[in-house]
DNA sequence: GCCAAATGTTAGGCTTAACGAACAATAATG
DNA sequence: CATTATTGTTCGTTAAGCCTAACATTTGGC
């Protein structure tokens, strides 16, 4: 039912793969352990610490004042994670009505307390979904890579017509926001103009047809494909 | 939507005050040190200690050697991860499709995981069971006291005729063996004979009309009401 | 009622995950 | 390219939760 392996590892190294797995999913920048810090809310001497750890349990390669990448056996325990917090998102704005705005910080604690029967039973009960509420994909139990594809809508040419692929889910407050505009995963839309120094985008929403107006850290959360 | 104490304490001490609130539910054996450290699989030093936490937090009274209670706020935190518990069961039976010997474990770790806000909406989806899977009252949310009531099977006078109120889910392999047998809450049953020194007690089962005779350890497990 | 067995407590260690302070290495700036 | 600023590492400490071993108290058998 699940082929991915069992999480004996402790939360927080649970985290440190999931989140160097996710930040190189639509980026490319490199993972830092200062990013890293940033992002889980902990000192870099701490993530210090924590990746060495990794590094000796052959989870990740990291050389001092290196940088960050996962090795196969550590992108396998990362994407059992990716896997089991995108599922556990889309059981909660499924059957349990969350908002998509509402879900990511309880599957960050749920997703390290389920076990695989869990998830996989969650699985067929959602009906294998492949896209979890903020259009980010749900790898498959077997943990095949899945090619992300689109852009930021930041960079996104002008005059284009264009899909949402994805949201990211990481401030409830925006998506809250872009709740509120029609913004989600597969609105279509036409990029209208970039106006640089202003750092705003002007989009044009299909069917009301409304012209928004987003500023620089709104149309860099939102990822588009040309359709 | 949730009326009961957010709890910010331990996955420990959660399981420490769960523990001896359940501990009395259905019998008023006192609860020690020892019968603590053995339902929780840890040595007594460990739970001297953390009862001596838990006393200082003001959670339960308890001075060294003496006997352990709850507080009012105790009570309060405990009765809260038993609705927890006890509802998550319920879940994963009702709409995951969990054999009833199977869920114990599983609602022992997310009970510590989930929100006040997932209990809360679980509630609503499972239309507000008064009942677990093992036939177990589930605490409304203002943790209004319950009570349970009927006897061990053991205890039951011969003859009776009883419907089964509740069996323990301390023992999942006991519950599958009475799954073989038809047993299940609100089973109804006569209690044909107690046989002293073999410790069995013979029962028959209403509709299919079978005999069937239980150890010592079974018809403690098995709790019955007169209908 | 005394003494041994059972039960509970304390003390000392271990591990994990966090921190801050001091230090080391790398990157950026003039 | 030298110096400063940024970034990363190491080390000592703390707090939980667990352990074992030694000790204290209570209980129950004689
Ligand atoms: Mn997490
Ligand atoms: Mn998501
Ligand atoms: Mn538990
Ligand atoms: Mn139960």
């Amino acid at each position: 039912m699940d082929g991915m392996p069992v999480s004996d590892l402790s939360p927080a190294a649970q985290d440190y793969l999931k989140l160097i797995w996710s930040a190189t999913e639509w980026s490319a920048t490199p993972v830092t352990i200062g990013v890293m810090a940033e992002r889980l809310g902990v000192r870099p001497s701490t993530v210090s610490d924590g990746i060495k750890k990794l590094a000796r349990q052959g989870l990740v390669a990291h050389a001092p004042y290196g940088s960050i990448e996962l090795t196969d056996a550590g992108r396998e325990h990362a994407v059992a994670m990716v896997r089991r917090h995108r599922l556990l998102e889309t059981f909660l704005v499924d059957v349990l009505g969350y908002g998509w705005d509402e879900v990511h910080d309880e599957a960050e604690v749920l997703e390290h307390a389920v076990s695989d029967k869990l998830i996989g039973r969650l699985d067929r009960k959602l009906g294998h979904p492949t896209r979890d509420p903020h259009g980010d994909p749900i790898p498959a139990p077997d943990g095949k890579p899945h090619a992300p594809e689109g852009t930021q809508l930041s960079a996104a040419a002008a005059g284009g017509t264009v899909a949402i692929t994805r949201i990211s889910d990481a401030d409830p407050q925006m998506l809250r926001y872009f709740t509120q505009l029609g913004l989600a995963p597969d609105t279509r839309l036409t990029v209208r103009e970039h106006r640089p120094y202003a750092d705003v985008t002007t989009i044009r929403l299909h069917g009301p047809d409304r012209d928004i107006d987003l500023g620089a850290s709104a149309s860099d959360a939102i990822w588009v494909v040309a359709v």
